[in-house]
DNA sequence: CTAAAATTGATAATGATTATCATTAATGGC
DNA sequence: GCCATTAATGATAATCATTATCAATTTTAG
């Protein structure tokens, strides 16, 4: 998802892009791959707009997800959100039960999975996995 | 996971089974396959026990689940507990959009997939896989 | 039976998210 | 540009699930 392709959906949407949305858009176009809570896009937005507030980044990170942009996930205990990116492969989680680092899979094994599930009558919307582990940094420490 | 099982489980970690938690087990085994919540188990287990409270009942659930009596999934925005059967396939879960029921998938298709991330280094400690779909009933009620 | 340890329940605290509402900003028609 | 309408914002209160606290009660071990 490029910045061309934000705009088209922003205009699709007739979305106003406000200071403080625009400032949360470039904060989750700079973190291209991480996965960010609401309070984190916060506090670095704010130093593009100082006086945002976090009603807004919350109202604004849930509109860009309505809207395809961005990923809204569970993580835990919060939700975090991310540059959705459609071209890549659906990805899933893994994260470590030591460190917390997430990861991401490329693998995308569901497709078969979900073929079936459909033959048997549900209409697959959406999928979420997680995986937790320790993960190789953490393997090492513990060696 | 039978009444045996289970109370050879609490032997092992000399757990002292107060009435208050008798009357938890008894709603988890009286529920099996159903995911409830701590507020659906403490409506259940006060007509067993009426003075019981939500804190107990909270307690009490986390250390089943800790001693693998109980598995704890995070349904949206809370918590749900299942008595856990490993005989069983690890199963995961289709969460209807519409009507919000729980059905659940038996086949595993992720050992192969875990596998492969061994392989890179991470040590897998569990998964969590959910789908998002129409359920069958709501998808006639659709057409 | 008694002292120490575990359990309980009422309730306060926490923390993420959502709702409220008055104020401010943007838009469209003129 | 100038209003009137509508949308967006930010401060803050409300919500809701979960966790922590703590005094009172119950259980256990000796």
């Amino acid at each position: 998802m490029g910045y061309s392709d934000v705009n088209e959906k922003l205009k699709q949407h007739n979305y106003r892009l406000t200071n403080q949305r625009e400032a949360v858009l470039e904060v989750m176009l700079g973190n291209r791959g991480r996965h960010l809570s609401a309070e984190e896009v916060l506090q670095e937005a704010r130093s593009k707009h100082p006086l945002i507030g976090i009603a807004t980044v919350y109202r604004t990170l849930d509109k860009l997800a309505s809207m395809d942009i961005l990923t809204k996930i569970m993580f835990g205990d919060k939700f975090r959100y991310e540059i959705c990116d459609k071209n890549r492969h659906q990805h899933h989680h893994i994260i470590c039960v030591s460190c917390g680092a997430i990861t991401e899979v490329e693998e995308d094994l569901l497709n078969r999975l979900e073929a079936n599930l459909e033959q048997k009558g549900f209409q697959i919307v959406d999928h979420d996995l997680k995986f937790y582990a320790y993960c190789p940094v953490c393997m090492k420490q513990k060696a």
